[in-house]
DNA sequence: CATGAATGAGGTTTCATTCAT
DNA sequence: TATGAATGAAACCTCATTCAT
């Protein structure tokens, strides 16, 4: 909490003024940074017109540039680090996070499968396989960029991800 | 450490004996986890003569049994959590086990590639493609499984993985 | 010092225009709430003119109402409470609160004696113990009475009181 | 918390490796302190023969030591003073204490009404009275004795309330 | 006069580490 | 080699007090 005060400009005690206690703090956060992102990916999600693999793309290029660039990608790190502590923060983001996103990643699954784009894979599993190299972008970013001399290339991860995943996915076996 | 203590049988204090701090603790047990699999790994590759498609199908498996099933998934939690305390702690887990895992996968990578199994993709990137759903399962099964009814269907997820994958790489375009 | 500004309808800010400290706010509290109590008093027992019994009675039953109904039964709670922090809050209550006080029932006791109607007791251990149910009840009230499913009786605590007191103290032997 | 530990001349961490918070030291402190009192006090009453005033006026004495002498004499000043902090603590208190000691005292007055010695009265309101002056010598030990430049006589207060006690509870109206 | 945002010392509690035995 | 009592720094949180507006 120090940490945070300090960075804001202000002590310790400022924060309970603004927040009830730590858990709070991580739920404000979690709740401002995902809020809005969730709300514009559904819209974007539901108004887009051309090809899913298209829109796949430009959601995940969208997540690749908020790890790359945006300071909150500190966020799962720190709910990892202290879920042993805070177990509430773990549910909440488990629901408010994981979920809502999980669920949106398989209106766009189910969307490429309805128009005969995608393969129809169980998409519990798929969502999660779409999303997990940017998790691991965001551990890497957070905890071990640290320790290379060059940063390391999101974006180019993220278009090498799409890359694969559009093809492993297709319908017609990938060949244009 | 108390933690440590009871499970192994012995007393906070004893641990000092044979380890220097909490740090080393976890570098040991790390080493130690992550030594012989990356050896066997290694040997595992080096020797394997059919294709690398199912190389690469056995070899993430292999990891994701270890995933479902082993007590040691706890590690690449505990190493994130620990990071903000102990930064030695993951300069080794970033050389030691990322850095030798990735060289691994490289390994496999390039031999799909030399053998006109795969496309030739940025294996920097690939190689943590092929990682992320393991690690993403890794810290699910740690942190949020609690909060769900039913298991998680790890298995379920690394054969969907191997699946897009494999599509996602031949150098064919996939189609059999 | 937030909950004391908020009963009052104002700000924490504000208190601190009027008083030097939470120090002086007690003070100010104790010494209005004695201040006129203990003058009243004083004049009720200069200008009586009956038994010295009824006179005792009655002053019992003023304070067994005010520690059965007052918001103010708080003080002596909060003094006891405090007294660790506020040193000088201690010194104050004991001159002009107890001291005074006892000095009344000095002056009660006396004026029995004088008039042959109670024993010749030490009037020091005397007024202690003729006060010593009504701290009590007020301790009770705001300390325990949360506990009890239906409240204390404070009104049949001070008619007992009096009655044995009365009883105690007669100088005839209590016989009528 | 950091008080108590350095009157025990240890830190304030050893305490929590004996208790598991500053509620439990006190409660511990209770439980020690009343626990043999009131067992002792107990067996007293049980295997008394004399009469009932001998045994009433006992049993004040010996009180009257404690507040004066022991050191305990701080714990109902602590428990009146962390109230607003430690709820808990609160409920304990009259639980154990309390209501256990009343429990004995109401015995006593029975026993005095059973055998002809005392007149019949509300023994919830008496057991208080009896009680009440030992409170307020307690308090005035912990908290204004340290103003008076010579100590308050906590044993001529007893012997005063025993005179006058049992002169009004007596069944023949206290004359000898 | 009044506000309310901000402070910072102090409170309880945890935990990696040390050391006499 | 092993113990376990003890430490002390650091964590989260509270609250009496101050001060620019």
């Amino acid at each position: 909490m120090d940490d945070i005060a300090r960075r804001a400009g202000v002590t310790k005690g400022t924060i309970y003024l603004y927040f009830e206690s730590k858990d709070a703090v991580f739920k404000a956060l979690l709740a401002e940074s995902i809020g809005e992102r969730v709300a514009a990916s559904g819209a974007l999600i539901e108004n887009f017109e051309g090809p899913t693999s298209e829109l796949l793309a430009n959601v995940l290029r969208l997540l690749g540039a908020f790890v790359a660039h945006s300071d909150r990608v500190v966020l799962p790190k720190i709910v990892i680090a202290e879920i042993g502590k805070f177990p509430e923060l773990a549910r909440f983001y488990r629901e408010e996070v994981i979920g809502r996103g999980l669920a949106l990643w398989e209106t766009i699954l189910k969307r490429g499968v309805a128009r005969g784009e995608f393969r129809a894979l169980p998409t519990e599993h798929m969502a999660r396989i779409c999303i997990a190299p940017i998790l691991l972008a965001a551990i890497w970013r957070t905890s071990f960029a640290r320790f290379d001399s060059e940063p390391y290339d999101i974006e180019g991860l993220i278009e090498t991800h799409i890359g694969v995943l559009l093809r492993g996915l297709a319908a017609d076996g990938g060949v244009k």
